[in-house]
RNA sequence: CGCGGGAUGGAGCAGUUAGGUAGCUCGUCGGGCUCAUAACCCGAAGGUCGUUGGUUCAAAUCCAGCUCCCGCAACCA
């Protein structure tokens, strides 16, 4: 073990999770292996610092809390209780948690907010969106529902606000040279992407203010304003160190950070916008960002219809938490998505971790006690034609997975030490121990081929440990290991298990499953609670509340009219869109678009009379000028609780009559 | 022509950067062994490497076109 007096740190992160819902499988992957990789560090002699925590702020929490019937406080408090309730249940070991809403983080984010405007960084401008004069709020044009204001349902104008602005804009060429010139963004494949999309196309000066909200760190200059998500949340790695605040005092000591770690959806943010936020600051930039990918679920992202299983909590208490955390680790291929499902999960746990692992140590176990006893001394004796090629390969091993560790493949590491295991289970096949131990005579051959074994098992334990760290003090104590002999410098010696070993008795590690009736367990399990999460949504039809009464002259500025469909066909590069021409009586053909494809194929539609608004204002859309919009009513939800959209047909009715 | 990823034996993947007998895990079939969690070890079957064309002595790999899948972004008048 290096015991140096200045240890080398190694800070590392996941993000700050967003506590708008209970913590998810995904969640998982991101925090377990950056548990993994600490722990790895950590038995290397490197001073960890790993920190995780939660963005807390923001109107979506303000919506939801809303919702709940509880204060925002209230409200992330109970969600972050269940992801620190998780992370204890993972084994995750965590140093530091940081909360957006703790105190010590929102005085840093205003003193940050601050030096970025005194140094000329952010600038006050307008920040245009859509107003509702009844509600007092700003909306997004995304955020409008039909054109109309969220909350209330009414007309919505266009209108700007006074926000606060980041010069993005000012760093677009350290930007790219940062990504294309050095290894800073991880996998290498994402780098086109960042570059192609966002740095080439010009980047905008990014919004970091808003007004439309308050639930968020106030700016103390400036009242009215809240900071927005950006500075909020990505600073948090500098002020969990102490930056600009008196709670802790290593942010010199830990930053920069040497990885921060994410999915790969956030990427944008950790390679453009931290780094930007980092150079304005003048502090030095994260050594680096990776980016892995998503648990899918039968090649479909992750969502609540999918209906799998995939509450951690059911998983690791029915296959160990170890078991969990290997099979995650070990399936996500570096850079790439994986795909979840019971059943590989299932078969990798029976045919990695029982038959090969588990069964492994209970075989190695059961028969050095047999043949020897409690105490087993070794009486060397090899064997070169046996032994050579298999001890080999366990001296080679230790370098390759710690290389692979340092690069994040946690894959190639995982599988690169089950080929040593999967060789001891060759070794003992070839020397025979069973025969060896019918003989007196050949019993000092017999010593030194448990020996390898148990001293092989070993090893694996110490390299396994930072991914199953429940199991294998486990393994280690089967053998009554010291603690040199578990430090993971001693992995690169192969003898470090003494003369005589002590072997105590074993029960299996990891119980082999029954596929068919687990799986069909966990249908059950899935079944129920679908049905749960179901059985509120479902029959709900609500009615929408009456919005504000109008006169009659209000009505009468809507034109509406009866057209006839006489082409329809999918918009390229839409999901939803549907492009209709319409005979409106005029004589000239009308282009409408209209976003009903998902319920909607154009032969539905050709030829079909309906309703629609004649005289509003054009809009582009996709790349279509659309004249006017179909009526179509909300229908509630239908059998698969997928929302259900009517069009009005009204056929029969000649084209252009208008409705009043 | 918005951006990116993918298509390899029944399933999941590696191999593509620096062309040259197509590899791994699971599953299937046959055999071996009996120390072990009906586990372990050996062997076999099974692939025109999405498609078309090009470069080359030689292409899964390089080039061009096409098809399909997934995601991001945009959009849902």
């Amino acid at each position: 073990m290096c015991q140096h007096n200045n240890k080398e740190k190694y800070y590392i992160t996941t993000p700050i999770y967003y506590p708008s819902g209970n913590p998810h499988i995904g969640h998982c992957y991101t925090t377990v292996a950056c548990d993994t990789l600490a722990r790895y560090k950590r038995a290397k002699g490197y001073d960890v610092m790993f920190l995780t925590g939660t963005d807390e702020h923001g109107q979506k929490i303000e919506d939801k809390a809303k919702e709940a019937g509880l204060t925002p406080q209230e409200y992330v408090d109970g969600i972050v209780a269940n992801f620190k309730k998780l992370w204890e249940f993972m084994g995750i070991t965590y140093d530091r948690f940081i909360r957006t809403t703790d105190d010590y983080h929102m005085e840093s984010v205003q003193k940050i907010f601050r030096e970025l405007y005194d140094r000329g960084y952010i600038y006050k401008g307008e920040y245009k969106g859509k107003y509702c004069k009844p509600c007092e709020s700003f909306w997004t044009e995304s955020q409008l529902v039909d054109g109309k204001c969220p909350d209330c349902g009414r007309d919505v104008t266009d209108a700007s606000e006074e926000a606060y602005f980041f010069k993005l804009s000012e760093f677009s060429d350290r930007l790219e040279k940062l990504l294309t010139e050095t290894d800073f963004l991880q996998p290498q494949t994402r780098v086109n992407e960042m570059v192609n999309n966002f740095i080439k196309p010009g980047l905008d000066d990014l919004c970091v203010s808003r007004t439309s909200f308050k639930w968020g760190v106030p700016v103390d200059f400036d009242e009215g304003h809240v900071v927005y998500v950006w500075i909020d949340a990505l600073s948090n790695y500098i002020t969990a160190l102490g930056y600009q605040n008196g709670k802790y005092s290593d942010f010199d000591k830990y930053w920069p950070a040497d990885v921060h770690v994410m999915a790969k959806e956030i990427i944008r943010f950790h390679s453009l916008i931290w780094p930007a936020i980092l150079m304005a600051l003048e502090l030095p930039l994260p050594k680096k960002v990776y980016g892995h990918g998503w648990i899918n679920f039968g090649g479909k992202k992750m969502g609540k219809s999918t209906g799998n299983v995939v509450d951690p909590f059911i998983l690791g208490d029915r296959y160990g938490v170890d078991a969990v955390r290997y099979h995650i680790l070990r399936e996500m291929p570096f850079g790439g998505d994986c795909d979840f499902s019971n059943e590989n999960m299932i078969r990798r746990i029976n045919s990695d971790l029982a038959n090969d692992l588990g069964n492994l140590v209970s075989r190695s176990v059961a028969m050095a006690q047999k043949y020897f006893g409690d105490n087993m001394t070794r009486k060397f004796t090899p064997d070169p034609a046996q032994d050579d090629e298999f001890v080999n390969l366990v001296k080679a091993m230790p370098s390759v997975v710690e290389k692979n560790l340092d690069e994040l493949q946690f894959s190639v590491a995982l599988t690169e030490i089950f080929k040593v295991i999967a060789a001891a289970n060759k070794y003992i096949d070839v020397t025979t121990p069973w025969i060896l131990g019918k003989d007196e005579a050949s019993k000092p051959r017999l010593s030194t081929v448990m020996y390898n074994l148990l001293e092989t098992i070993r090893i694996i334990s110490i390299v396994l440990h930072p991914f199953m760290p429940t199991t294998m003090p486990k393994v280690q104590s089967l053998l009554n290991l010291t603690e040199e002999q578990t430090a993971w410098d001693s992995i690169y010696t192969f003898g470090v298990l003494p003369e005589t070993v002590t072997v105590s008795k074993s029960t299996p590690l990891f119980p082999r499953i029954d596929v068919e009736k687990e799986i069909a367990e966990l249908d059950a399990i899935t079944a129920a609670s679908k049905k749960a999460a179901e059985a509120p949504a479902k029959p709900k039809f609500e009615v929408e509340g009456i919005a504000t009464q109008i006169g009659i002259e209000d009505f009468g500025k809507v034109d509406l009219r009866v057209a006839k469909i006489v082409e329809c066909e999918p918009v390229k590069r839409s999901k939803k869109l549907l492009k209709l021409t319409l005979d409106d009586g005029t004589g000239t053909p009308r282009t409408v678009a209209s976003g009903i494809s998902q319920w909607y194929t154009p032969d539905d539609l050709k030829g079909r009379s309906v309703l629609f608004v004649a005289n509003l204002k054009p809009a582009k859309l996709c790349g279509v000028e659309s004249n006017g919009m179909i009526l179509a009513a909300d229908n509630g939800f239908d059998a698969d609780g997928k929302e259900d959209v009517k069009v009005i047909f009204v056929d029969g009715l000649n084209p252009g009559a208008k409705i009043h």
